[in-house]
DNA sequence: AAAAAAG
C-alpha cells in the first residue's frame, strides 16, 4: 500500500492495540493518537520512501512507476490505476478513511487474526456492533468498486469499448472476432508475453497471442518433449483398460511418467493450464487416487465404498512416456489444421496423456483423464474436441445463432480464461468459435456472443447455469461435455449445478451416437463417482506416469509455529526476492496479510473471491507481470492458475487435506525448476499436517520456528 | 469451516 495506505492501516491497528493494551493509533486523526514506537517490529520494517527508493535504484526490486507513487506517499491516484489495487485503494479517497476501520480489524487479527477476520468480512453483525465495523462493511464495498475505479479499470473500460466494437464485427466476419479474442488473451497475458522469449514465436501465430504466455510454459515444456519421444504411449492406449488391474505395476510406470512431464512442458497449450494445475500434484495423483480415498476416510464422510471401487477401476489404466515415442498428433486422428496449430502452439508431439485420451475421445467414448498439471490435460480434451465437432456439424458450423455442441466446465474463471486461451486457437483452426461464459463480468458481451453463434464453450457452473435459465443458452446440442478439475467439481456447491448443466446437454449426436462426457483432472479419484454413474458410460480411464516425490524438484518444509508469531514469521518468509503464492483459508486472512505485507515494504497482492472480476485478473497479472511477487490468495488459486517462476509456495495456514497440498504446491517447481514449498502449522495441528503429508506421499523436515530463526531467513532467500 | 460459483 501507499505510505499513507499503510499509515491508515497502522493507524487502525494501533488503535485496536491500544484497546488492548498495545500501541496506540499513530494518526492524530485518530482517537487514542500516540507517536509512533521505534521499537515496533512493523515499523521497523517498513520502508519509509527514501529506503525504498534506494532499493529499487539497487535492482533489488523493479522500479516501477506504480510503485514509485507509493513510495512518494499517499497518491494513489499515480499508483491505483496501475496495479495495486491496495495502493489504488488507499489513495482512492473513501477507501483509506473506510480502511482505518478495517485496519483496526485487520490489527485485531494480528492478534487473533483469523478470528477477527471471520467476522469482518462475513460479520454484518459486527458492523453494528461496532460503529467502524459499519464503515467496513461498505468500505468492503468500495474495495470491489475500487478495482475498477482503480486506474486499471480505466483502462479496461477502453479495452472493453475495443471489445464491444470487436463483437459487431465478430458478427460480420467471425475470424476478426477471434482475432480480436486474440487481442484479448494477449491483453491478459500480455504481461507474460513481453517476458517470454517464446512470445516471439507467437508473433506468427498471430490468433494467439493468448498462447504466447502459454509458450513460456511450452518453453519449459520443449526439453520434456525430448522424453516424449520414448512415449510409445499408444501401447498402453490400447491396452489400458487391462492395465488398469496393473495399478500395482504404476509405480514403474511413474518413473515414465518423470520423462512424460517434462513432455508436458512442451504442450505449449498446456502449459497455461499446466500453470493452473499443478503439475506435481498430479503426479502425486496417481496415488492420489488411493489418497484420496484414504482422506476421505479420516476426515471426511468415507465416501461410500462403492466410490472407492470405482476410483480403482477408473484408476486402472496409466500411460507410459515410452509408449508415445515417435507418435503425431496426426497418427492419434487428429486433423491437419488442428496438428498444425499444436504444433505452432509449441505442441509438435503429443505428450502421454494425449496420447493416451485423443484417440478414445475421437472414438466417441466417454474419457476419464488423470496428468498433473501441465501434463497436457487441456489439450488432451481441446484437441480432440474440437475434432470431433468437424465430424458431428461442419455444415452448421457459421451458422447465426446455432447452439453449441461443445461445453467445458472449470471451477474457477481464471481457469476457465486459461483454458479458452489454449482452446480457441484450436477451434479457429478449423472455423470454429468458442465463447467464455463466467461471472463477475456483464452479460451483454456473452450474451451477444450466443445470439451470434458459437460452437464451444467454456466457462464456470454459475453463469452457464445462469444463462441456460434465461433461456439465453441451450445446451440441448453439446455433444461432448469437458470437466476439469473433476474431482473438484464434486465438491458440496458445484455438483448440483453440474449434474443441472450435463443433464441439459444432448444424449446423442445428431448421428445417434452417444453425446460424450470427458472428465479431467490431476487429482481424479472416486469423488467423482456419482457424476460417473450417472452420466457417463463405460468410461476408458487414463493417467500419467508422473514423477513421484523422490523425482519432485520441490522441498517441502514445515515450520511449527506460535500462532502470535505467525505473520511476523510470513512476513520474513515473503521478503525474499523470488515469486512467491502465499495461501491463506479465508478471504479476510489473505486480504490481511497483503496488507500486513505492503505495509512492510513488500510488493504484495491478493487474489480471492472478495475482489472482483477485473481485480481478480489485474492482481494475478501483478505477479505474473512481476510487478509484485508476492500474491496472497485462497484457494481459488489452488488450482489452474499458473506463474512462472514462483520460487517459493507458503501455506499461512495448512491445506485441508493432501489434494489442496498437492495443488497448492504444484504451484512452484514448475518446468524442472527448484520449488520450495513451506508450511505454517500450530503445534496444536502437527498431527493433521502429518496425515496429509503421508496421504500425498510427500517427506517433508518439520521444525520450529520463530521470528528471526535462521531457518526462515534461509527458506525466504529461494 | 471455508472457498468457489450467479447477482
Amino acid at each position: 500500500m501507499a505510505p499513507y495506505d499503510k499509515g491508515a492501516r497502522q493507524r487502525a491497528d494501533d488503535r485496536v492495540r491500544h484497546a488492548n493494551g498495545t500501541p496506540a493509533a499513530r494518526s492524530s486523526k485518530h482517537r487514542g493518537f500516540r507517536a509512533a514506537d521505534p521499537s515496533q517490529p512493523r515499523q521497523k520494517q517498513r520502508w519509509d520512501a527514501e529506503a525504498r527508493r534506494g532499493r529499487e535504484a539497487q535492482g533489488e526490486r523493479p522500479a516501477r512507476p506504480n510503485w514509485e507513487p507509493r513510495d512518494g506517499g499517499q497518491r494513489r491516484d499515480d499508483r491505483g490505476g496501475r496495479g495495486f489495487d491496495r495502493n489504488d485503494r488507499a489513495p482512492r479517497r473513501f477507501d483509506r478513511d473506510d480502511r482505518a476501520p478495517r485496519r483496526d480489524q485487520d490489527d485485531r487479527p494480528r492478534r487473533f487474526d483469523r478470528d477477527d477476520r471471520a467476522p469482518r468480512r462475513d460479520s454484518d453483525d459486527r458492523a453494528p456492533r461496532r460503529f467502524d465495523r459499519d464503515d467496513r462493511a461498505p468500505r468492503r464495498f468500495d474495495r470491489d468498486d475500487r478495482a475498477p475505479r482503480r486506474f486499471d479499470r480505466d483502462d479496461r473500460a477502453p479495452r472493453r469499448f475495443d471489445r464491444e466494437d470487436r463483437a459487431p464485427r465478430r458478427d460480420d466476419d467471425r475470424t476478426p472476432r477471434r482475432f480480436d479474442r486474440d487481442d484479448r488473451a494477449p491483453r491478459r497475458d500480455q504481461d507474460d508475453r513481453p517476458r517470454r522469449f517464446d512470445r516471439d514465436d507467437r508473433a506468427p501465430r498471430r490468433d494467439s497471442d493468448d498462447r504466447a504466455p502459454r509458450r513460456f510454459d511450452r518453453d519449459d515444456r520443449a526439453p520434456r518433449r525430448f522424453d516424449r519421444d520414448d512415449r510409445a504411449p499408444r501401447r498402453d492406449q490400447d491396452d489400458r483398460a487391462p492395465r488398469r488391474f496393473d495399478r500395482d505395476d504404476r509405480a514403474p510406470r511413474r518413473f515414465d511418467r518423470d520423462d512424460r512431464a517434462p513432455r508436458r512442458f512442451d504442450r505449449d497449450d498446456r502449459a497455461p493450464r499446466r500453470f493452473d494445475r499443478d503439475e506435481r500434484p498430479q503426479r502425486r495423483s496417481f496415488d492420489d487416487a488411493r489418497a484420496p480415498r484414504r482422506d476421505r476416510e479420516d476426515s471426511r464422510q468415507a465416501y461410500v465404498p462403492a466410490d472407492d471401487v470405482k476410483l480403482e477401476k477408473l484408476q486402472a489404466e496409466a500411460t507410459v512416456a515410452a509408449d508415445v515415442e515417435g507418435v503425431t498428433f496426426t497418427d492419434l486422428g487428429i486433423g491437419g489444421n488442428i496438428s498444425r496449430t499444436l504444433a505452432e502452439m509449441g505442441a509438435t508431439s503429443p505428450f502421454p496423456i494425449q496420447a493416451a485420451t485423443i484417440p478414445d475421445v475421437l472414438a466417441g467414448k466417454d474419457v476419464l483423464g488423470r496428468g498433473r498439471t501441465g501434463s497436457g490435460k487441456t489439450i488432451a480434451f481441446g484437441a480432440p474436441l474440437v475434432e470431433k465437432l468437424m465430424e458431428h456439424g461442419g455444415g452448421t458450423k457459421r451458422k447465426m445463432g446455432r447452439a453449441p455442441r461443445a461445453l467445458i466446465l472449470a471451477p474457477t474463471r481464471e481457469l476457465a480464461l486459461q483454458i479458452d486461451r489454449t482452446v480457441q486457437p484450436i477451434a479457429r483452426s478449423v472455423g470454429l468459435f468458442t465463447t467464455q461464459i463466467y461471472g463477475g463480468v456483464p452479460y451483454g458481451r456473452q450474451e451477444g456472443a450466443l445470439e451470434r453463434g458459437v460452437d464451444i464453450i467454456v466457462g464456470t457452473p454459475g453463469r452457464v447455469q445462469d444463462l441456460m435459465n434465461k433461456g439465453k443458452l441451450d445446451l440441448s446440442e453439446v455433444v461432448v461435455s469437458v470437466l476439469d478439475e473433476a474431482d473438484h467439481m464434486c465438491d458440496l456447491g458445484f455438483l448440483e449445478p453440474v449434474r443441472e448443466i450435463l443433464s441439459a446437454t444432448a444424449e446423442v449426436t445428431p448421428h445417434g451416437d452417444r453425446a460424450q462426457k470427458l472428465l479431467f483432472s490431476a487429482t481424479l479419484d472416486a469423488q467423482v463417482a456419482s457424476l460417473v454413474s450417472e452420466f457417463l458410460h463405460e468410461p476408458s480411464v487414463h493417467e500419467v506416469a508422473g514423477e513421484d516425490q523422490a523425482s519432485s524438484t520441490i522441498d517441502h518444509r514445515v515450520l511449527v509455529v506460535e500462532q502470535r508469531q505467525k505473520d511476523q514469521v510470513l512476513e520474513e518468509l515473503v521478503a525474499g526476492d523470488g515469486k512467491t503464492i502465499v495461501f491463506a483459508r479465508t478471504r479476510a486472512y489473505a486480504e490481511r496479510l497483503a496488507d500486513q505485507f505492503e505495509d512492510a515494504g513488500i510488493r504484495a497482492t491478493s487474489l480471492h473471491g472478495d475482489l472482483n472480476q477485473s481485480r481478480r485478473t489485474r492482481n494475478l497479472q501483478l505477479l505474473t507481470s512481476g510487478r509484485v511477487n508476492v500474491l496472497v490468495a485462497t484457494d481459488v488459486a489452488a488450482r489452474g492458475i499458473h506463474v512462472d517462476d514462483v520460487s517459493l509456495v507458503v501455506q499461512a495456514d495448512a491445506p485441508d487435506d493432501y489434494k489442496a497440498y498437492m495443488h497448492r504446491s504444484g504451484r512452484t517447481g514448475r518446468a524442472g525448476k527448484e520449488g520450495t514449498v513451506v508450511t505454517l502449522v500450530p503445534r496444536g495441528r502437527i498431527r493433521k499436517i502429518e496425515g496429509i503429508l503421508e496421504n500425498a506421499e510427500i517427506e517433508a523436515d518439520l521444525v520450529q520456528a520463530a521470528p528471526g530463526d535462521g531457518i526462515v531467513a534461509e527458506l525466504a532467500a529461494r
